[in-house]
DNA sequence: ATCGGTACCTGCACGC
DNA sequence: TGCGTGCAGGTACCGA
């Protein structure tokens, strides 16, 4: 669920973090924790968060005196404050004003505590949202992929997730199986607009909300009203009026446009 | 080095 | 009502 809008939506709603201080930590679920609960649990005590950050899909809480604490929310993850606990409550973070906690009902998010960022994290590609277009078009001319399985990469381009990466490929008329090294610079140029156009849209509209998702506040998203493609499988293409499809493409629903987007 | 397929979970909508 | 099936925002890991 929770794709680079969302995540951003989620830090922005946490930012008033900044400067608390943990002052307990408990692992209900040990599945969500990558680490060792003991060591983790030792290492967040009596830190303070710096700062309420997001790298990719990742929400990352620099700590002083050194440290980090990276939360990913995977497909229903919920980071919420000051609300009640619940069936799939897995972490609890007691701070010295209020209290934290990581919900997930799929269970596919993950809570991670370390010293420095862990190396597949740091390897992923740029930022969907910062990378500049020269940089995107180079990453994209060596890839002999789908368009569609690429924009899912993290290892490519960082954030893009199901609902952006359909929604990215209808609005630049690219086919969710074209190969990325094929692709005419204009329309490397197109796709690399509407990217940015669309995730700052979502973002505006504090992301999409199909079922789980909401901020740490539990406010959802409206973004899912502005979809184009994702999700309209049998209706009218909002252009062209053609129905849209909806096919696999790596094991994952993906719904475009037969007749405006071109491999 | 890349790529595709599979596994990991729970919950919901749907058809019978 | 209950059951089986398919589907869901994601990533890690495996083998080709």
């Amino acid at each position: 669920m929770p794709e680079l809008p969302e995540v951003e939506t989620v830090v922005r709603s946490l930012a008033g973090l900044a400067g608390r201080k943990i002052l307990n930590v408990e692992f209900r679920q040990l599945r969500i924790l990558r680490g060792d609960p003991d060591w983790s649990g030792a290492f967040l005590q009596n830190r303070t968060i710096v700062a309420v950050e997001r790298y990719g899909k990742f929400i990352v809480f620099p700590l002083e005196p050194k440290g980090f604490l990276l939360v990913h929310l995977g497909m229903t993850g919920q980071l919420l404050m000051d609300a009640p606990l619940a069936k799939h409550t897995h972490t609890i973070f007691t701070l010295d004003e209020g209290v934290l906690q990581f919900r997930d009902s799929r269970q596919f998010g993950r809570v991670e505590v370390c010293e420095e960022l862990p190396a597949r994290v740091q390897k992923l590609g740029p930022d969907a949202l910062h990378v500049d277009f020269e940089t995107f078009a180079a990453l994209l001319k060596v890839r002999k992929s789908r368009m569609k399985s690429l924009l899912l990469n993290q290892d490519f381009l960082r954030g893009l997730g199901n609902i952006y990466a359909d929604e990215a490929l209808f609005r630049a008329g690219i086919h969710p199986l074209a190969i990325g090294s094929r692709l005419k610079k204009d329309r490397v140029r197109k796709l690399y607009d509407v990217i940015r156009a669309v995730l700052a849209e979502a973002i505006v509209s504090k992301g999409s909300s199909i079922s789980d998702y909401v901020d740490s506040n539990g406010d959802k998203g409206s973004f899912q009203d502005l979809h184009r493609v994702y999700r309209r499988t049998d209706k009218p293409c909002v252009v062209c009026g053609t129905p849209i499809r909806r096919i696999l493409v790596a094991q994952r629903g993906t719904h475009f446009c037969p007749k405006c987007q071109k491999s």
